[in-house]
DNA sequence: CGAATAATTGAAATCAGTCAATTTGAGTGG
DNA sequence: CCACTCAAATTGACTGATTTCAATTATTCG
């Protein structure tokens, strides 16, 4: 469909590199698609639009001046993306597969001209990022690895789980060392976790990438923490 | 001044109790003050109102079912809180000092009858909200103990650090456990770690919340991670 | 002054990080 | 179609930091 150079598909370390989003990027209400590793834009960048995801899932993060890296969200299908802070982006953002946006062209501080729809969607997206990133805190906040590896999964369960039958199939857009910088562990750690939970039969991995939920319930009470509540463990 | 009663103080333990605003409470434009330990709003409340703090210190938090608690943010003067999602508060919020906040009525379903500069004052303390939350994320995840809490010391510092001489004072408002759990940490290691940048005498402390920072640079690059930049370790 | 709370300190146990090796899987080219 | 290469994921052994639990000291407020 869209043609995947080397260049751009690239792999996380040659993606890293700064590139300017493309300068033919902008059409307002025109859909913008990108490969897995292309970034729709960077922290700071002057920020002329939000983004609504159509499909796909990106990465929004920042990094420290050490190199460590912060992903602060995941962008799927539904969410609007990109909201600035003082007209510019605050975070870092690539797509971590195919991706579709519509971008919305947001001028914030014109907000009187802007259409009372919009400005009302934007309003309701920002509020929505609050609450967002404040139940990001909670996972984050977890005492055990395993705790928050199964909050994780819970949360992803919630929003692109299939239903496979009576179980529920989660496809991880994202490797391991993403989730790891989700819930500030390392990518050890969350391969262990995820062997732990595979042992106590609450998932099941078809590959890598795909699992199926066996105990949903189960999975449940181990992202809070109630291990006991459950025979599993 | 203002009475405070002991049920109004309480301790921790009572304070947690969930009391209702009191009826009265809401008239906007008018100054509401609050004693230490009392709520401003709880969460799943229906926000009538957000709050421009004028003085003292808030707190904001989420409880997870376990009883932990993640305090999500202070409110000090000049931020504006209670933001809502979806018409209802989204955390917890009571004093930790004696405070004064100005109402403001907030009917974000109704944008369109909204006086115009209110609502982009509305979006703006939205919009810093996020990257205010996003900062706290990179703090929650650093690695040591020790950097988490010099990167607390230098968000007080640059918010209400006072000039003493040639050095900076901090008042601390909240308790150890406060910070703790700002950070995701246990009490004792927030102790420890402040212990330790006492002993290298970046810090010195009047009494427990009271610091003066001896060596902001050294602080400062403690924050980062960049322990070799500075002679204190 | 005495009681209660907060903060600090100490010692032991646990959990996650680090580093290294192995396995798995995907993609490439013969 | 298979072998090869490379990257990602898993596993193992070890180290080290933080938690936990307990005891002590400091502080605050009747």
């Amino acid at each position: 469909m869209y043609a995947i150079s080397p260049a751009d598909l690239g792999t996380e370390k040659t993606s890293v590199q700064r590139r300017r989003p493309a300068r033919s990027a902008g059409a307002e209400g025109v859909t913008r698609r990108l490969t897995p590793g292309q970034h729709l834009f960077f922290e700071s960048d002057r920020a002329a639009f939000v983004y609504k995801v159509q499909s796909g899932v990106l990465r929004l993060t920042r990094t420290q001046k050490d190199g460590r890296r912060q992903v602060i969200a995941f962008g799927f299908p539904g969410d609007v993306i990109g909201l600035p802070c003082e007209g510019r982006h605050t975070t870092e953002c690539d797509a971590i597969t195919p991706v579709e946006v519509l971008p919305r062209r947001c001028d914030i501080s014109e907000p009187s001209g802007m259409d009372p729809q919009l400005r009302a969607r934007l309003m309701e997206a920002a509020l929505n990022e609050i609450r967002m990133l404040q139940d990001h805190f909670l996972i984050f906040g977890r005492r055990l690895a395993s705790e928050k590896v199964a909050a994780f999964l819970v949360l992803l369960l919630d929003r692109i789980g299939e239903p496979v039958g009576e179980l529920q199939l989660i496809r991880l857009p994202m490797n391991r060392a993403d989730i790891a910088d989700y819930l500030g562990l390392t990518p050890e750690t969350v391969s262990r976790s995820i062997t732990q939970l595979r042992a106590q039969n609450v998932i099941a991995l078809d590959d890598a990438n795909t699992m199926v939920v066996r105990d949903e319930y189960c999975l449940r009470c181990l992202a809070e923490g109630d291990a006991e509540l459950c025979a599993c463990a």
